[in-house]
DNA sequence: CGCAACCGGAGGTGAAACCTCCGGTTGGGC
DNA sequence: GCCCAACCGGAGGTTTCACCTCCGGTTGCG
């Protein structure tokens, strides 16, 4: 394509501003995720919310310009977690500190989990994801350390448990979102003693593409 | 009080109308919950919203009046559960049963969970709950199968664990929360086998109490 | 039959988020 | 140093939505 339009490097006043946008974007979207306003970014940054707009379109871009690192710095640590040797301490160690990624950023959570489209590196990020992710899960079974009916779907479920009870109780007391993962992770290792199967079927990749998009959706007035 | 208003009966249509309302605002809170308006009811009750209004002054009077059979119901099945022989057991099935009914009803989880304001039957309803679920984790501990650093306190975490689960699932996979619920309640077993201990503190009492309403308090602009 | 009690639902009120617009300012090429 | 395109700020337009009020019309019942 050739008619593509020419970047002209911005002024450096603009450039400066975009630096001050993309970390109050960081600031402010950790703390409150999708649900903080353009406004707050702004104001944060100390400039005009039509500067913010200028730069760009809408909320979610912003979001995923400002959160792009983060991003790349799960999907490290994931595959990260898919070189180690063994297997299971790994995955655990993994999902604690995926939690604690999504706990510190809850913009993140809301990128990841409850973003409204289906944005392009997004999509990117997950096929780098869900292989490492699958992969770390039939190496710790077959170490016999994780359970055997236990699916790699399952692990978005268990962050979801996990950064649910982090959100609910991070007003009223701080910390205790580790104690029920470590109790989710026990769980999910295989016992020896009293085994007890896990009931229903786990998500298939259909639905869990589809968990974040039906979320979003307003639960619009019934007649 | 010698004063007190005296109860004039309705007249046969109006209460017809509160009946309606009741009816309806059971259905809608249950599939909606707090975020249900009282339009809404008025209208799945074949009413308009005035009515509704004169009976009720706002919508959680209403939500109060007509989910007090369910959460009498929770509280009995909570002591039921308490007086069973064998503890373990009544708890695991107890817990499942207090998430399906939660599940069923958003309504319930809005009341206990995310009420702004302290009832006066709702804390009367902790009144009895709590040494319940306190004395059956007691003697759940002491048969052996739950575990020794589980506290009644997170039982309030387990639940919302779930009921997130399911919240999040629900439009995209029906029924997976149970699954989830099964690895909680693995989790929660003492293991013979290789036994990890939860890190850091339960929930205190009092941080316990404030869940509810610091979680319905807006988070509002920051500077 | 008369009227107090009741009804419906249009619309007032307020809060909030998103984004636009334009008068004023400023960086940087010449 | 001058000038103007590029940039800035932030007041306010627009929209959406929930909550609740109000009043002209209707109805049960003594």
């Amino acid at each position: 394509m050739p008619g593509r339009a020419k970047p002209r490097p911005l002024r450096r006043d603009a450039q400066r501003n975009v630096e001050r946008i993309r970390a109050a974007a960081r600031e402010v979207f950790g703390e409150r995720g999708l649900e903080a306003t353009l406004d707050d970014v702004a104001a944060r940054a100390g400039v005009g919310v039509g500067t913010v707009y200028r730069r760009y379109p809408n909320k979610l871009a912003l979001l995923e310009d400002a959160l792009e690192d983060e991003l790349q710095r799960v999907v490290a640590m994931v595959e990260a977690a898919a070189a180690a040797p063994e297997a299971w301490p790994a995955l655990a160690a993994l999902v604690e500190r995926f939690a604690a990624q999504l706990v510190r950023s809850h913009g993140l959570d809301d990128l990841l989990f409850r973003s409204p489209v289906a944005q392009e590196h997004l999509a990117r990020a997950n096929e780098r994801i869900r292989p490492a992710l699958a992969s770390l899960v039939r190496r710790a079974k077959d170490e016999g350390e994780l359970r055997d009916d236990f699916a790699a779907a399952d692990l978005r479920l268990v962050l979801g448990m996990v950064t649910s009870v982090a959100r609910d109780t991070e007003a009223a007391a701080h910390e205790v979102w580790p104690r029920c993962l470590a109790l989710v992770l026990d769980g999910m290792r295989q016992r020896r003693d009293r085994p007890t199967p896990l009931p229903t079927r786990p998500l298939s990749d259909d639905e869990l593409d589809r968990l974040g998009r039906a979320r979003l959706q307003r639960p619009r007035r019934s007649r």
